[in-house]
DNA sequence: TCTGGGGTCCTAGGACCC
DNA sequence: TCTGGGGTCCTAGGACCC
């Protein structure tokens, strides 16, 4: 009797999460019963499919797709707007319930989970996952999938076997029979890139990649062809996480129009480094690496990072040397997307005297704290830099900080 | 007005040191 | 004169995931 393995993935987790709120707060449609996406907003460039429903799906649409050829392909399709904040309080909602089965949950995305369990045999594993699928169903109002097995790998790929509301098996002695039979491209970490080198070499199918010349694969492609190889096996050797410590934060986001002057990148980018550094100091870490990143207007990237010579959570230190970053990086071109990323992370208990720290430096990691208490309290934009004060540009772009909120209902 | 945003891990090449 | 070799650190860039 050795370990179970699950994997929970919620089925077209925005799209369900989605309607599930929608009926909580008493909308009288199901936009998982239509032709209907989760789409991004195109006035301000965002315009991407983020999910689909099933009706959707037999347009073939896909996520990533854009919303305009998704329209081609279903001119009726309707289109839902995200709402991050209700993901991420359905996915902590749903994680908090998944821990009343087991101590043992490792998240690996705001959609998916591992549980582990170390006393159950096959049957009564199966017998468990059904009552997770149906009771998820019952209590929070959408489906997921479930797949079994022994390690993390196979259990994942049994997750994704047949979709939706489905439990699925993959125990090493059905590899042959339900892994090996599916096309390449179908086993995790084989992506858009992989594919067409395995194809030229004659492999189309799991099977076949299990079965073909490991020195090819390995000579070829290196650490990564040796761990899809190992894969094609079902073998992973990967530890049981619970609670890892985060080893970078950033955000990124596409300009509702393309800049073209560095005083307007410079105010995007300290939008962009106030989010990025308060989600850094929620996490409770400090940085010592800075980076920047531009898209242009061709979709050309580059990116540019520098390692400080002191950890930091300050905005302003953040700040500052994103700034020089981008001026030795930007050629000029006019702008699409901007990012700001940090990392070499480290706990902010092991808090090292930072001999280069100046007076200002102290006194604006005393005005973050305020700023951050403020925030936390009565919402993003409370307290505002001036010069976002008066114009369109946000004063936090980016992504959220995974946390409470403040002033949100109580949604499922 | 076609093309988002959050991450992790790996490799390669140059600088620098002994 | 024709080119050591091992190691670490740093930066750029690519592949993959959801």
């Amino acid at each position: 009797m050795g370990q179970i393995i699950m994997h929970i993935d919620v089925n077209s987790a925005f799209l369900s999460w989605t309607a599930a709120y929608e009926k909580q707060m008493g909308i009288d449609r199901d936009i998982r019963t239509v032709p209907s996406v989760i789409g991004g907003n195109e006035q301000s460039r965002h315009g991407i499919v983020l999910a689909k429903s099933t009706t959707a799906k037999k347009f073939k649409i896909q996520t990533g797709m854009s919303l305009m050829e998704a329209r081609q392909l279903c001119p009726n399709l309707l289109v839902v707007p995200p709402n991050y904040r209700v993901y991420v309080r359905a996915s902590k909602a749903m994680r908090e319930y998944l821990m009343s089965f087991t101590p043992d949950v490792q998240v690996f995305s705001i959609d998916e989970c591992f549980l582990r369990f170390t006393d159950l045999k096959r049957e009564e594993a199966v017998e468990l996952a059904y009552k997770i699928k149906d009771t998820i169903k019952e209590k929070f109002g959408y489906t997921v999938n479930v797949g079994i097995s022994d390690n993390k790998l196979l259990a994942k790929q049994a997750g994704d076997l047949e979709k939706p509301d489905k439990c699925h098996t993959m125990f090493p002695d059905e590899i042959k029979e339900k892994l090996w039979v599916l096309p390449v491209e179908d086993l995790f970490m084989v992506g858009r890139r992989t594919k067409p080198k395995l194809n030229r070499w004659g492999i189309y199918t799991i099977g076949e990649l299990a079965n073909s010349d490991y020195y090819l694969i390995s000579t070829q492609l290196k650490s990564h062809g040796r761990m899809i190889y190992n894969y094609a096996w079902g073998r992973d050797c990967s530890t049981f996480k619970t609670g890892e410590p985060i080893k970078s934060v950033g955000n990124s986001s596409t300009l509702k129009f393309n800049v073209c002057d560095h005083e307007t990148a410079h105010v995007m980018l300290l939008s962009l480094t106030e989010m990025t550094a308060w989600r850094l100091r929620e996490a409770n870490m400090n940085c010592r690496v800075v980076s920047v990143g531009i898209k242009d207007k061709d979709f050309g990237y580059a990116a540019k990072q520098r390692k400080l010579d002191f950890f930091t959570d300050c905005t302003r230190d953040i700040y500052i040397n994103i700034c020089i970053l981008f001026d030795e990086l930007w050629d000029g071109k006019p702008i699409r997307q901007l990012g700001v990323h940090v990392s070499d992370l480290e706990s902010s208990n092991i808090k090292q005297i930072n001999i280069f720290q100046d007076e200002l430096s102290k006194k604006n990691e005393i005005l973050d704290k305020a700023v951050d208490k403020i925030r936390s309290k009565f919402g993003d934009e409370s307290v505002i830099r001036g010069v976002f004060a008066n114009t369109e540009l946000s004063p936090l772009l980016g992504g959220y900080p995974d946390d409470e909120y403040p002033g949100m209902s109580s949604i499922l």
